[in-house]
DNA sequence: GATGAGCGA
């Protein structure tokens, strides 16, 4: 019965002025439903993977917590993603913290939808290529 | 030396 409670959630989130659902919310929310993942925008610069997890482990058991940072800079981009053990945590995690502030900014807390591909990056050996002068 | 909506190596 626990995706159902998902459901309700992914819907809540999906409702527009006109009061209506769309069923392609239903469908991704169906997608999503293993996955237990969350988006977490709207970060401070200075937010990270603890900081993140020590945020969100209040609603739930967070198995995952990470923020992206930037792969060249090194800098967070302001955006991460929660793994919760439960949808459910998750669901509640998402009405908690959705549009609530954190750190001083507005966080927008979401259900996950387009992960990377999970081709390791360490399968393709390039070596280092960067020096062909 | 920054950025502010979005969806990850």
């Amino acid at each position: 019965m626990a995706f159902f409670n998902k459901l309700g959630s992914l819907a809540r989130q999906s409702i527009s002025q006109k009061g209506q659902v769309p069923m392609v919310s239903m469908l991704n929310s169906i997608r999503c439903m293993s996955s237990s993942k969350l988006f977490i925008g709207g970060l401070p610069w200075s937010t990270d993977d603890q900081t993140l997890k020590d945020a969100f482990s209040g609603f739930g058991e967070v198995t995952e917590a990470r923020v992206i940072m930037d792969r060249e800079t090194g800098r967070s981009r302001g955006f991460g993603f929660v793994h919760y053990d439960s949808v459910e945590n998750a669901s509640e995690a998402l009405s908690a913290m959705d549009g609530q502030n954190l750190g001083g900014r507005t966080v927008r807390v979401s259900f996950a939808e387009e992960r990377r591909p999970p081709q390791s990056y360490n399968d393709n050996h390039q070596g280092s290529r960067g020096f062909d002068n």
